[in-house]
DNA sequence: AATTTTTTACGACAAAAGTCGTATTTTATT
DNA sequence: AATAAAATACGACTTTTGTCGTAAAAAATT
């Protein structure tokens, strides 16, 4: 038996991402997003839109003709658990290597290193 | 037809993290540093491995009795793939965000904040 | 040389993921 | 009321992933 995956797959990721910025939203709505940027049948969101609604990752309910969906995963809760993932995999649980490695190609500006610089101190100032 | 799947799955990546430390690994010293944490067989990992070969993921050379595998894709890379991934699904693409998420979870010492003022005084200086 | 141990090669199978086609049901338009 | 349009429901099919069992080949032991 295959082991039980945890989080939503990845089409499952690009409906959420739509579904997060549109929400509550019909299938057609969120399939015209994602048809903006990559060629794909209706029935095909339809279907994986429906799997996602059986695994208990959207909410729906009827309104006039169509059935108008939410999310039930959280946009942050999600980005927590992907984040972790990276980080105990690739970066084997060293948040600064990812830091650094994320600093690295960002490019901040002057105002985020102020801001950065900032949650520094306070982080500095919050141990004893 | 399904999509070509990007990177390396889940499991390859296991197998990636443990084949960087060791490399070059027979299929033996992969799979017991892999059995250690997770009840898995041999053979599982052998094909596995196998299948890494057959898609260009690691290269191997018979040497005595078995094979010794390397890598092909590095670690680097890889990271670097992943986290691009994370910046632009989860994070759309501010990587100030994942940095400022990332720090507020990981409690970093005093000398990592250091570390990390430094590197923030660099970037600041290199810019015109 | 015979036997045991290691390794590799193959093939099989189930579950998850991704994609559609077709048939129905609902709702709008003539 | 008939017809057309929009949505949903179902089911089918292909790949990929994960796991093994079994057989064959190679090497080590006895």
């Amino acid at each position: 038996m295959v082991n039980r995956k945890d989080g939503p797959s990845e089409r499952e990721l690009e409906i959420l991402q739509v579904l997060w910025d549109l929400e509550p939203a019909t299938v057609r709505d969120i399939h015209e997003q994602i048809a903006r940027e990559k060629n794909i049948g209706y029935t095909t969101t339809l279907k994986q839109i429906q799997r996602m609604f059986d695994k208990g990752l959207v909410s729906r309910k009827k309104h006039g003709k169509s059935h108008v969906y939410s999310s039930k995963v959280g946009r942050h809760e999600t980005q927590n658990n992907l984040f972790d993932k990276l980080l105990n995999t690739a970066f084997k649980g060293s948040a600064i290597k990812l830091v650094m490695h994320a600093l690295g190609k960002g490019k901040p500006t002057p105002e985020e290193i102020k801001q950065l610089r900032e949650l520094l101190n306070k982080m500095e100032g919050g141990k004893k």
